[in-house]
DNA sequence: TATTCTACTTTGAAATACAAAGTAATTTGA
DNA sequence: TCAAATTACTTTGTATTTCAAAGTAGAATA
């Protein structure tokens, strides 16, 4: 397998996933409703792409009240950060070699 | 989820057949073995691969002998390139939207 | 105070990915 | 010359991943 496919990173290789990095990128924390809303998934699967970012470090969760509801939230860490630009960079370099 | 992402071909979704595409795209028929030992697959995994893209009309499948040995050939179909080159240009326009 | 709603979590099933083992023909080599 | 190894796949079974239905606990509503 070409050098640049080969290393991609696999947490990123489902859309939801991609997605959810996409939007922590430019949010600060961001909560589940949110995710639920601009991605349209189930619960129980949204929570499980969720839990697998968690899983490799690449967000971090903050569970909390707002009021007296219970509010799930998410960011980005610095790995996740890193990793998703390398992730976006191999994406280029595949597309550049694509001409 | 942002539409880019949204439509996405599944097709495409994973690595390997990524690079069967990539390669079939620049070439004219291309053999089980070149596959092989450019994609480092077990034959098993490398053929549920090929007949994925073949059930979706991706690739068409030729069975011949060169000379006693038995040779399955792929070549991309019009329908796979034009799904490819999709594929390609919506990740562009997804790159383009990370900035 | 029963019922509904919110915000998740748990559970189980379906789909996908993967590799080990199998097969049939061919080649090698003692 | 015939048993053993190799080639080129295919079949089969398992592991992993993805997904959604159902479950739960507390809060709001009627």
């Amino acid at each position: 397998m070409s050098d640049i496919i080969q290393h991609w990173d696999k947490a990123f290789e489902n859309k939801a996933r991609l997605a959810i990095m996409s939007i922590l990128m430019v949010a600060d924390w961001a909560d589940f409703n949110r995710f639920k809303e601009q991605l349209d998934l189930t619960d129980g699967n949204l929570a499980s792409h969720l839990s697998a970012l968690e899983k490799v470090s690449y967000i971090e969760v903050r569970k909390s009240f707002i009021g007296k509801k219970p509010n799930t939230s998410y960011r980005v860490t610095a790995a996740g950060k890193k990793a998703f630009k390398q992730h976006l960079q191999s994406l280029e370099k595949f597309l550049r070699n694509q001409g």
